[in-house]
RNA sequence: GGGUCGAUAGCUCAAUGGUAGAGCAGCGUCCUUUUAAGUCGUUGGUUCUGGGUUCGAAUCCCAGUCGACCCA
Protein backbone atom coordinates (compact mmCIF):
# COMPACT_ATOMS: atom_id res chain seq x y z
CA UNK A 1 0.00 0.00 0.00
CA UNK A 2 1.77 3.10 -1.04
CA UNK A 3 2.37 5.62 1.73
CA UNK A 4 1.27 3.00 4.54
CA UNK A 5 4.40 2.33 7.29
CA UNK A 6 3.91 -0.15 9.46
CA UNK A 7 5.01 -0.20 13.32
CA UNK A 8 7.24 -2.24 12.79
CA UNK A 9 9.05 0.25 9.58
CA UNK A 10 9.42 2.42 12.52
CA UNK A 11 12.22 3.31 14.57
CA UNK A 12 11.80 1.14 17.43
CA UNK A 13 15.23 2.61 19.69
CA UNK A 14 14.27 5.97 21.04
CA UNK A 15 16.91 5.71 23.83
CA UNK A 16 19.17 8.43 22.20
CA UNK A 17 16.30 10.99 20.86
CA UNK A 18 15.55 12.72 24.63
CA UNK A 19 12.31 14.10 23.56
CA UNK A 20 10.89 11.24 22.29
CA UNK A 21 11.79 9.24 25.47
CA UNK A 22 10.05 11.95 27.92
CA UNK A 23 7.12 11.86 25.77
CA UNK A 24 6.60 8.21 25.99
CA UNK A 25 7.27 8.60 29.64
CA UNK A 26 4.49 11.29 29.63
CA UNK A 27 1.99 9.03 27.60
CA UNK A 28 2.78 6.30 29.84
CA UNK A 29 2.05 8.51 33.04
CA UNK A 30 -1.24 9.68 31.50
CA UNK A 31 -2.33 6.06 30.14
CA UNK A 32 -2.44 5.24 33.80
CA UNK A 33 -4.44 7.68 34.93
CA UNK A 34 -2.01 10.27 36.27
CA UNK A 35 -1.26 13.33 34.04
CA UNK A 36 1.30 15.61 35.29
CA UNK A 37 -0.22 18.83 33.71
CA UNK A 38 -3.67 18.13 35.96
CA UNK A 39 -1.66 18.27 39.40
CA UNK A 40 -0.68 20.90 41.30
CA UNK A 41 1.06 21.58 44.85
CA UNK A 42 -0.07 23.44 47.48
CA UNK A 43 4.12 25.04 49.01
CA UNK A 44 4.62 26.08 52.33
CA UNK A 45 7.63 27.68 52.01
CA UNK A 46 10.44 28.62 49.24
CA UNK A 47 13.78 26.86 49.12
CA UNK A 48 15.69 30.02 50.79
CA UNK A 49 12.86 30.39 53.78
CA UNK A 50 12.85 26.06 54.10
CA UNK A 51 16.90 26.38 54.57
CA UNK A 52 16.27 29.11 57.48
CA UNK A 53 13.29 26.75 59.12
CA UNK A 54 15.93 24.50 59.66
CA UNK A 55 16.31 24.05 63.66
CA UNK A 56 20.44 23.25 64.29
CA UNK A 57 20.52 19.89 66.13
CA UNK A 58 16.65 18.92 65.38
CA UNK A 59 16.61 15.99 62.73
CA UNK A 60 13.21 15.40 60.90
CA UNK A 61 11.05 17.79 63.14
CA UNK A 62 10.43 20.70 60.77
CA UNK A 63 8.11 19.72 58.11
CA UNK A 64 7.68 21.72 54.47
CA UNK A 65 6.20 21.18 51.16
CA UNK A 66 8.49 23.00 48.63
CA UNK A 67 8.47 23.07 44.54
CA UNK A 68 10.71 23.40 41.99
CA UNK A 69 12.77 22.00 38.83
CA UNK A 70 14.74 19.02 39.03
CA UNK A 71 18.54 20.62 38.36
CA UNK A 72 20.58 17.73 39.90
CA UNK A 73 20.01 13.87 40.39
CA UNK A 74 21.80 11.42 41.79
CA UNK A 75 20.66 8.37 42.23
CA UNK A 76 22.05 6.35 44.58
CA UNK A 77 20.17 3.01 43.86
CA UNK A 78 17.82 2.73 46.74
CA UNK A 79 17.99 6.34 47.50
CA UNK A 80 18.47 9.51 45.53
CA UNK A 81 19.72 12.70 46.24
CA UNK A 82 18.26 15.64 44.05
CA UNK A 83 18.31 19.43 43.71
CA UNK A 84 15.08 21.80 43.33
CA UNK A 85 15.12 25.26 41.65
CA UNK A 86 12.72 27.16 42.87
CA UNK A 87 12.66 31.17 42.80
CA UNK A 88 14.82 31.45 46.23
CA UNK A 89 17.47 29.25 44.88
CA UNK A 90 17.74 25.11 45.12
CA UNK A 91 17.11 22.94 48.17
CA UNK A 92 18.43 19.28 47.90
CA UNK A 93 15.73 16.45 48.92
CA UNK A 94 16.46 13.09 49.84
CA UNK A 95 14.34 10.44 48.49
CA UNK A 96 14.58 7.15 49.86
CA UNK A 97 12.98 4.10 48.87
CA UNK A 98 11.97 3.23 52.50
CA UNK A 99 10.48 6.17 53.02
CA UNK A 100 8.62 6.80 49.98
CA UNK A 101 7.52 3.25 49.35
CA UNK A 102 8.19 1.21 46.34
CA UNK A 103 5.53 2.05 44.09
CA UNK A 104 6.23 5.83 44.62
CA UNK A 105 10.19 4.93 44.67
CA UNK A 106 10.09 3.28 41.06
CA UNK A 107 8.29 6.10 40.00
CA UNK A 108 10.19 8.84 41.36
CA UNK A 109 13.44 7.12 39.46
CA UNK A 110 11.74 7.78 36.33
CA UNK A 111 11.71 11.57 36.37
CA UNK A 112 13.61 13.46 34.27
CA UNK A 113 16.34 16.31 34.88
CA UNK A 114 14.03 19.86 34.01
CA UNK A 115 10.89 17.58 35.76
CA UNK A 116 8.89 20.05 37.84
CA UNK A 117 8.31 18.57 40.88
CA UNK A 118 6.70 19.29 44.99
CA UNK A 119 7.73 17.62 47.85
CA UNK A 120 6.81 17.06 51.46
CA UNK A 121 9.17 16.18 54.05
CA UNK A 122 11.07 16.92 57.15
CA UNK A 123 14.07 19.10 57.15
CA UNK A 124 17.61 17.61 58.21
CA UNK A 125 21.05 17.69 57.33
CA UNK A 126 23.70 15.86 55.96
CA UNK A 127 26.88 14.36 57.13
CA UNK A 128 28.13 16.77 54.58
CA UNK A 129 26.79 19.40 56.71
CA UNK A 130 23.49 20.74 54.16
CA UNK A 131 19.74 21.30 54.95
CA UNK A 132 17.82 18.97 52.67
CA UNK A 133 14.46 17.61 53.03
CA UNK A 134 13.79 14.07 53.84
CA UNK A 135 10.69 13.76 51.27
CA UNK A 136 8.04 11.56 52.76
CA UNK A 137 5.45 12.20 49.44
CA UNK A 138 6.16 13.65 46.49
CA UNK A 139 4.24 14.55 43.14
CA UNK A 140 5.29 15.64 39.30
CA UNK A 141 3.38 18.86 38.47
CA UNK A 142 4.86 19.70 35.23
CA UNK A 143 6.88 17.31 32.69
CA UNK A 144 9.25 18.52 30.98
CA UNK A 145 9.82 17.47 26.99
CA UNK A 146 12.72 18.85 26.51
CA UNK A 147 16.23 18.49 28.24
CA UNK A 148 17.92 21.44 29.75
CA UNK A 149 21.58 22.96 28.76
CA UNK A 150 24.46 20.80 30.23
CA UNK A 151 24.62 21.43 33.90
CA UNK A 152 28.54 21.91 34.60
CA UNK A 153 28.88 24.18 31.79
CA UNK A 154 25.77 26.05 31.28
CA UNK A 155 23.90 27.30 28.05
CA UNK A 156 26.93 30.41 26.80
CA UNK A 157 25.67 30.30 22.81
CA UNK A 158 24.63 33.77 23.39
CA UNK A 159 21.68 33.82 20.69
CA UNK A 160 19.96 31.06 22.63
CA UNK A 161 20.75 32.65 25.84
CA UNK A 162 18.42 35.36 24.55
CA UNK A 163 15.94 33.62 22.20
CA UNK A 164 15.37 31.37 25.26
CA UNK A 165 15.94 33.24 28.41
CA UNK A 166 13.93 30.75 30.55
CA UNK A 167 16.80 28.04 29.64
CA UNK A 168 19.74 31.23 30.72
CA UNK A 169 18.19 31.66 33.79
CA UNK A 170 18.19 27.84 34.61
CA UNK A 171 21.40 26.95 34.24
CA UNK A 172 23.47 30.18 34.51
CA UNK A 173 23.32 31.39 38.15
CA UNK A 174 25.27 34.39 37.41
CA UNK A 175 22.95 35.48 34.41
CA UNK A 176 19.77 34.43 37.07
CA UNK A 177 21.42 36.71 39.77
CA UNK A 178 21.86 39.77 37.34
CA UNK A 179 18.27 39.79 36.18
CA UNK A 180 16.60 39.01 39.44
CA UNK A 181 18.87 42.18 40.58
CA UNK A 182 17.44 44.55 37.87
CA UNK A 183 13.66 43.67 39.85
CA UNK A 184 15.60 45.03 43.18
CA UNK A 185 16.92 47.87 41.99
CA UNK A 186 13.84 49.13 40.22
CA UNK A 187 11.59 47.95 43.47
CA UNK A 188 14.61 49.97 45.30
CA UNK A 189 13.88 53.36 42.93
CA UNK A 190 10.02 53.36 43.51
CA UNK A 191 10.29 52.98 47.21
CA UNK A 192 13.17 55.76 47.64
CA UNK A 193 10.93 58.07 45.42
CA UNK A 194 7.84 57.20 47.22
CA UNK A 195 9.34 57.69 50.53
CA UNK A 196 10.68 61.53 49.54
CA UNK A 197 6.71 62.26 48.17
CA UNK A 198 6.70 61.23 44.46
CA UNK A 199 3.69 59.85 42.91
CA UNK A 200 4.49 57.50 40.17
CA UNK A 201 2.25 58.31 37.24
CA UNK A 202 1.24 56.69 33.94
CA UNK A 203 1.64 58.10 30.15
CA UNK A 204 0.61 57.44 27.11
CA UNK A 205 3.06 55.70 25.05
CA UNK A 206 1.32 56.23 21.94
CA UNK A 207 1.55 59.97 21.21
CA UNK A 208 0.70 62.21 18.19
CA UNK A 209 3.64 64.14 18.20
CA UNK A 210 7.21 62.51 19.68
CA UNK A 211 8.77 65.33 21.58
CA UNK A 212 11.18 65.66 24.88
CA UNK A 213 13.89 64.08 22.99
CA UNK A 214 16.00 64.10 19.45
CA UNK A 215 15.03 60.60 18.38
CA UNK A 216 13.47 58.79 15.28
CA UNK A 217 10.17 57.28 16.53
CA UNK A 218 8.53 54.21 15.72
CA UNK A 219 5.49 54.65 13.96
CA UNK A 220 2.06 52.73 14.19
CA UNK A 221 -1.86 53.38 12.69
CA UNK A 222 -4.71 53.35 14.87
CA UNK A 223 -7.33 51.89 12.35
CA UNK A 224 -10.90 53.68 14.22
CA UNK A 225 -9.15 57.16 14.41
CA UNK A 226 -7.27 56.39 11.16
CA UNK A 227 -4.31 58.78 12.10
CA UNK A 228 -0.43 57.61 12.62
CA UNK A 229 0.78 57.48 16.23
CA UNK A 230 4.39 57.48 17.31
CA UNK A 231 5.78 56.11 20.08
CA UNK A 232 6.91 57.57 22.44
CA UNK A 233 10.43 58.57 22.69
CA UNK A 234 10.38 60.10 26.06
CA UNK A 235 7.67 60.86 28.62
CA UNK A 236 9.02 64.54 29.38
CA UNK A 237 6.58 67.02 27.88
CA UNK A 238 3.83 64.73 29.39
CA UNK A 239 5.21 64.52 33.28
CA UNK A 240 5.66 68.81 32.72
CA UNK A 241 2.37 68.96 32.06
CA UNK A 242 1.53 67.12 35.37
CA UNK A 243 3.58 69.82 37.03
CA UNK A 244 1.00 71.96 35.74
CA UNK A 245 -1.65 70.20 37.01
CA UNK A 246 -0.32 70.55 40.44
CA UNK A 247 1.10 67.22 40.84
CA UNK A 248 4.58 68.65 42.47
CA UNK A 249 6.66 65.55 42.16
CA UNK A 250 5.95 62.86 39.72
CA UNK A 251 7.94 60.13 38.55
CA UNK A 252 7.61 57.39 35.84
CA UNK A 253 9.18 54.28 35.23
CA UNK A 254 8.45 53.79 31.12
CA UNK A 255 9.43 52.01 28.10
CA UNK A 256 10.84 54.36 25.65
CA UNK A 257 11.32 53.37 22.09
CA UNK A 258 13.45 54.82 19.96
CA UNK A 259 14.03 53.78 16.25
CA UNK A 260 17.85 53.44 16.10
CA UNK A 261 20.51 51.31 15.97
CA UNK A 262 21.13 48.00 18.04
CA UNK A 263 24.61 47.55 19.77
CA UNK A 264 26.00 46.83 23.08
CA UNK A 265 24.38 49.64 24.55
CA UNK A 266 21.05 50.22 22.48
CA UNK A 267 18.11 48.15 22.58
CA UNK A 268 14.92 49.77 20.69
CA UNK A 269 12.90 49.89 23.42
CA UNK A 270 14.70 50.66 26.79
CA UNK A 271 13.54 51.79 30.43
CA UNK A 272 13.73 55.03 31.31
CA UNK A 273 12.91 56.68 34.59
CA UNK A 274 11.85 60.06 34.73
CA UNK A 275 11.93 62.29 37.69
CA UNK A 276 10.08 65.69 37.61
CA UNK A 277 10.05 68.22 41.64
CA UNK A 278 8.76 71.37 41.57
CA UNK A 279 10.59 74.46 43.59
CA UNK A 280 13.62 72.25 42.68
CA UNK A 281 16.04 72.70 39.82
CA UNK A 282 19.38 70.59 38.73
CA UNK A 283 21.14 71.26 41.60
CA UNK A 284 18.11 69.69 43.72
CA UNK A 285 18.95 66.87 41.26
CA UNK A 286 22.35 66.20 42.28
CA UNK A 287 21.23 65.73 45.85
CA UNK A 288 18.52 63.18 44.74
CA UNK A 289 20.01 61.25 42.53
CA UNK A 290 23.42 60.91 44.71
CA UNK A 291 21.51 60.05 47.09
CA UNK A 292 19.64 57.27 45.29
CA UNK A 293 22.65 55.59 43.93
CA UNK A 294 24.63 55.41 47.29
CA UNK A 295 21.38 54.28 48.35
CA UNK A 296 21.25 50.93 45.70
CA UNK A 297 24.89 50.53 46.18
CA UNK A 298 24.25 50.48 49.90
CA UNK A 299 21.13 48.76 49.91
CA UNK A 300 20.92 46.71 46.89
CA UNK A 301 24.37 45.94 45.48
CA UNK A 302 25.54 45.61 49.07
CA UNK A 303 29.46 45.37 48.48
CA UNK A 304 30.87 43.16 50.86
CA UNK A 305 33.89 45.28 52.20
CA UNK A 306 30.94 47.60 53.53
CA UNK A 307 32.43 50.10 51.22
CA UNK A 308 30.34 52.27 48.15
CA UNK A 309 32.77 50.41 45.61
CA UNK A 310 31.93 48.67 42.28
CA UNK A 311 34.53 47.00 40.07
CA UNK A 312 34.68 48.62 36.95
CA UNK A 313 35.84 45.86 34.33
CA UNK A 314 36.46 47.89 31.58
CA UNK A 315 38.48 50.40 33.20
CA UNK A 316 40.34 47.82 35.84
CA UNK A 317 39.10 50.68 38.52
CA UNK A 318 36.88 50.86 41.56
CA UNK A 319 33.78 53.32 41.11
CA UNK A 320 33.76 54.83 44.38
CA UNK A 321 30.41 55.94 45.20
CA UNK A 322 31.24 57.00 48.74
CA UNK A 323 33.92 59.55 47.58
CA UNK A 324 33.60 63.04 46.58
CA UNK A 325 31.47 63.39 43.20
CA UNK A 326 33.24 65.36 40.77
CA UNK A 327 31.72 68.47 39.55
CA UNK A 328 33.15 70.01 36.03
CA UNK A 329 31.93 72.63 33.95
CA UNK A 330 31.58 71.29 29.85
CA UNK A 331 33.76 73.74 28.57
CA UNK A 332 36.30 73.00 30.85
CA UNK A 333 36.72 69.56 29.74
CA UNK A 334 36.65 70.49 26.26
CA UNK A 335 39.40 72.78 26.67
CA UNK A 336 41.19 70.48 28.62
CA UNK A 337 40.74 67.56 26.21
CA UNK A 338 42.07 70.20 23.13
CA UNK A 339 44.45 71.60 24.51
CA UNK A 340 42.75 75.21 23.14
CA UNK A 341 41.69 77.66 25.99
CA UNK A 342 40.36 79.92 23.37
CA UNK A 343 38.64 76.40 21.54
CA UNK A 344 34.99 78.15 21.76
CA UNK A 345 36.55 81.20 19.58
CA UNK A 346 37.72 79.03 17.06
CA UNK A 347 36.10 78.64 13.28
CA UNK A 348 33.98 75.67 12.43
CA UNK A 349 36.98 74.89 9.37
CA UNK A 350 39.53 75.26 13.05
CA UNK A 351 37.56 72.75 14.98
CA UNK A 352 37.30 70.14 12.44
CA UNK A 353 41.00 70.22 11.97
CA UNK A 354 41.44 69.84 15.24
CA UNK A 355 39.15 67.08 15.50
CA UNK A 356 40.04 65.20 12.66
CA UNK A 357 43.85 65.97 14.29
CA UNK A 358 42.14 63.70 17.39
CA UNK A 359 40.94 60.76 15.02
CA UNK A 360 37.90 61.40 14.82
CA UNK A 361 35.74 61.33 11.82
CA UNK A 362 33.98 65.03 11.21
CA UNK A 363 30.68 65.16 8.81
CA UNK A 364 31.14 68.69 7.48
CA UNK A 365 27.61 69.39 7.63
CA UNK A 366 27.53 69.46 10.82
CA UNK A 367 26.87 72.23 13.43
CA UNK A 368 30.08 73.60 15.16
CA UNK A 369 28.31 72.28 18.70
CA UNK A 370 28.02 68.83 17.39
CA UNK A 371 31.70 68.30 16.53
CA UNK A 372 32.85 70.01 20.01
CA UNK A 373 30.10 67.25 21.13
CA UNK A 374 31.71 64.71 19.24
CA UNK A 375 34.94 65.06 21.06
CA UNK A 376 32.71 65.01 24.23
CA UNK A 377 31.20 62.06 23.73
CA UNK A 378 34.49 60.51 21.62
CA UNK A 379 36.95 61.47 23.76
CA UNK A 380 35.88 62.84 27.28
CA UNK A 381 33.07 60.75 28.22
CA UNK A 382 34.47 57.78 27.85
CA UNK A 383 37.66 58.25 30.15
CA UNK A 384 34.97 59.71 32.99
CA UNK A 385 35.21 56.60 35.42
CA UNK A 386 34.09 58.04 38.35
CA UNK A 387 31.22 59.57 39.15
CA UNK A 388 30.84 62.70 37.45
CA UNK A 389 28.50 65.49 37.34
CA UNK A 390 29.03 67.62 33.83
CA UNK A 391 27.65 70.94 34.09
CA UNK A 392 26.94 73.97 31.88
CA UNK A 393 26.48 71.94 28.72
CA UNK A 394 25.78 74.08 25.58
CA UNK A 395 22.47 75.30 25.25
CA UNK A 396 21.92 73.84 22.11
CA UNK A 397 22.48 70.75 23.02
CA UNK A 398 18.98 70.42 25.23
CA UNK A 399 16.11 73.05 24.20
CA UNK A 400 14.28 72.21 27.74
CA UNK A 401 16.44 73.60 30.25
CA UNK A 402 17.26 77.04 31.64
CA UNK A 403 19.63 79.05 30.26
CA UNK A 404 22.14 80.08 32.50
CA UNK A 405 21.68 83.17 34.11
CA UNK A 406 24.99 84.71 33.76
CA UNK A 407 25.98 82.18 30.45
CA UNK A 408 23.88 83.04 27.65
CA UNK A 409 25.40 79.99 25.80
CA UNK A 410 24.98 77.66 28.42
CA UNK A 411 22.17 76.14 30.44
CA UNK A 412 21.60 74.99 34.11
CA UNK A 413 22.23 70.96 33.52
CA UNK A 414 24.36 68.41 34.20
CA UNK A 415 25.26 65.21 32.87
CA UNK A 416 25.56 62.31 35.12
CA UNK A 417 28.61 60.10 34.10
CA UNK A 418 29.68 56.97 35.27
CA UNK A 419 32.30 54.24 34.07
CA UNK A 420 32.22 56.42 31.29
CA UNK A 421 28.52 55.86 30.61
CA UNK A 422 26.01 58.96 30.53
CA UNK A 423 23.69 57.91 32.80
CA UNK A 424 21.58 60.72 33.87
CA UNK A 425 20.87 64.12 32.60
CA UNK A 426 19.18 66.65 34.35
CA UNK A 427 17.96 70.09 34.30
CA UNK A 428 16.46 73.12 35.65
CA UNK A 429 13.48 72.71 33.64
CA UNK A 430 12.30 75.35 31.28
CA UNK A 431 8.79 77.08 32.21
CA UNK A 432 9.02 80.39 30.41
CA UNK A 433 6.64 79.33 27.51
CA UNK A 434 8.04 82.30 25.50
CA UNK A 435 11.58 80.96 25.37
CA UNK A 436 10.37 77.61 24.92
CA UNK A 437 8.48 78.34 21.84
CA UNK A 438 11.85 79.84 20.79
CA UNK A 439 13.67 76.94 21.60
CA UNK A 440 11.23 74.50 19.92
CA UNK A 441 11.16 76.40 16.82
CA UNK A 442 15.07 76.94 16.61
CA UNK A 443 15.42 73.20 16.46
CA UNK A 444 12.75 72.09 14.78
CA UNK A 445 14.20 74.51 11.46
CA UNK A 446 11.66 73.67 8.49
CA UNK A 447 9.97 70.85 9.94
CA UNK A 448 7.21 73.24 12.53
CA UNK A 449 4.77 70.25 12.33
CA UNK A 450 6.51 68.54 14.97
CA UNK A 451 6.57 71.25 17.79
CA UNK A 452 4.24 70.40 20.67
CA UNK A 453 1.96 72.91 20.91
CA UNK A 454 -0.29 71.51 23.35
CA UNK A 455 2.46 71.66 25.37
CA UNK A 456 3.38 75.36 25.11
CA UNK A 457 -0.25 75.93 25.55
CA UNK A 458 -0.08 73.72 28.95
CA UNK A 459 3.53 75.59 29.49
CA UNK A 460 0.96 79.46 29.02
CA UNK A 461 -1.05 78.42 32.43
CA UNK A 462 2.17 78.70 34.35
CA UNK A 463 4.74 75.40 35.37
CA UNK A 464 6.19 76.00 38.62
CA UNK A 465 9.65 75.74 38.40
CA UNK A 466 11.43 72.93 38.57
CA UNK A 467 14.61 70.20 38.54
CA UNK A 468 13.72 67.44 35.97
CA UNK A 469 16.15 64.27 36.15
CA UNK A 470 16.04 61.08 33.25
CA UNK A 471 17.94 58.05 34.15
CA UNK A 472 18.64 54.96 32.05
CA UNK A 473 17.15 51.83 34.27
CA UNK A 474 19.37 49.59 31.68
CA UNK A 475 22.61 51.67 31.86
CA UNK A 476 21.99 51.83 35.77
CA UNK A 477 21.84 48.22 35.81
CA UNK A 478 25.07 47.40 33.49
CA UNK A 479 26.68 49.36 36.05
CA UNK A 480 25.75 48.36 39.09
CA UNK A 481 25.83 44.81 37.47
CA UNK A 482 29.03 45.04 35.69
CA UNK A 483 27.53 43.53 32.72
CA UNK A 484 29.22 44.00 29.49
CA UNK A 485 26.13 44.17 27.24
CA UNK A 486 22.69 46.30 27.64
CA UNK A 487 21.17 42.53 26.40
CA UNK A 488 22.87 40.96 29.49
CA UNK A 489 20.65 43.18 31.32
CA UNK A 490 17.54 43.03 29.38
CA UNK A 491 15.25 39.96 29.32
CA UNK A 492 14.27 39.95 25.88
CA UNK A 493 16.46 41.69 24.03
CA UNK A 494 15.67 42.66 20.79
CA UNK A 495 16.82 40.32 17.96
CA UNK A 496 16.26 40.04 14.15
CA UNK A 497 12.82 37.03 13.86
CA UNK A 498 13.72 33.84 12.59
CA UNK A 499 15.65 30.84 12.96
C1' G B 1 25.08 50.13 6.20
C1' G B 2 30.72 48.42 6.26
C1' G B 3 34.54 45.11 8.36
C1' U B 4 36.17 40.81 11.33
C1' C B 5 34.82 36.29 13.55
C1' G B 6 31.44 32.28 14.42
C1' A B 7 27.40 28.18 13.54
C1' U B 8 29.55 20.27 14.17
C1' A B 9 25.17 15.17 18.84
C1' G B 10 20.16 17.88 23.61
C1' C B 11 24.42 21.13 25.91
C1' U B 12 29.91 22.41 26.07
C1' C B 13 33.63 21.55 22.66
C1' A B 14 37.38 18.52 19.22
C1' A B 15 38.51 16.82 14.28
C1' U B 16 46.29 18.11 8.07
C1' G B 17 40.97 18.10 1.91
C1' G B 18 40.85 11.20 3.17
C1' U B 19 36.05 6.21 8.07
C1' A B 20 33.06 13.06 12.15
C1' G B 21 35.12 12.24 18.10
C1' A B 22 35.09 13.50 23.65
C1' G B 23 32.77 15.14 28.30
C1' C B 24 28.02 15.89 30.35
C1' A B 25 22.92 14.50 29.25
C1' G B 26 20.22 9.98 27.26
C1' C B 27 19.57 4.40 27.31
C1' G B 28 20.88 -0.34 30.22
C1' U B 29 23.58 -2.28 34.93
C1' C B 30 25.65 -1.87 40.29
C1' C B 31 25.29 1.24 44.58
C1' U B 32 20.33 3.59 50.97
C1' U B 33 24.26 10.39 53.18
C1' U B 34 25.64 12.30 47.54
C1' U B 35 28.10 17.53 46.37
C1' A B 36 30.42 18.28 38.66
C1' A B 37 28.77 11.55 43.15
C1' G B 38 31.01 6.95 41.69
C1' U B 39 30.89 2.21 38.59
C1' C B 40 30.47 -1.09 34.05
C1' G B 41 28.34 -1.07 29.23
C1' U B 42 25.96 1.65 25.22
C1' U B 43 22.90 4.66 21.52
C1' G B 44 22.95 9.13 19.10
C1' G B 45 25.10 13.49 13.26
C1' U B 46 20.73 17.09 7.12
C1' U B 47 28.65 19.25 10.27
C1' C B 48 23.23 26.35 9.60
C1' U B 49 20.98 26.50 4.22
C1' G B 50 21.86 26.40 -1.15
C1' G B 51 25.32 26.18 -5.00
C1' G B 52 30.51 25.30 -6.73
C1' U B 53 35.78 23.20 -6.91
C1' U B 54 37.67 18.10 -6.16
C1' C B 55 38.53 11.14 -7.17
C1' G B 56 37.02 12.82 -2.25
C1' A B 57 34.56 18.77 1.51
C1' A B 58 32.88 19.82 8.50
C1' U B 59 37.48 21.67 6.25
C1' C B 60 38.53 25.32 0.03
C1' C B 61 35.31 29.06 -3.09
C1' C B 62 30.48 31.82 -3.91
C1' A B 63 25.62 33.28 -2.19
C1' G B 64 22.21 33.39 1.77
C1' U B 65 20.29 32.94 7.11
C1' C B 66 21.21 33.87 12.23
C1' G B 67 24.54 35.57 16.04
C1' A B 68 28.95 38.13 18.43
C1' C B 69 32.47 42.05 18.24
C1' C B 70 34.34 46.63 16.00
C1' C B 71 33.21 50.89 12.96
C1' A B 72 29.49 54.47 10.81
Amino acid sequence: MPGYVSMSDLPTDISHDQHAVRRQKLAEMRAAGSDPFRANVATTHFSGDALKAYVDGQENTVQVTVAGRLVVIRDMGKSQFVKILDQQGQIQLYVKKDVVGEAAYLAFKKLDLGDIVGATGTLFKTKTGEVTVRVDSYVLVAKALRPLPEKWHGLSDPETVYRQRYLDVIVNPESRARLMLRSKVVSHVRRFLEDRQFLEVETPVLEATAGGAAARPFVTHHNALDVDFFLRIATELRLKRMLVGGFDRVFEIGRIFRNEGVSRRHNPEFTMLEVYQAYSDYRGMMTLIRDLMTSLVRDVIKPADGSLKIKHAASGQDIDFGGEWREVKYKDLIREATGDADWFARSKAEKIAKAEAMGLGINPAWEEFEITNEIFSKRIEPTLIQPTFVTHLPKELCPLAKITPDDPTTIDVFELTIGGMEVAPAYSEQNDPDVQRQMFEAQAGEEKQNIDHDFLLALEHGMPPAGGMGVGIDRLCILLTGAESIRDVILFPQLRPGA
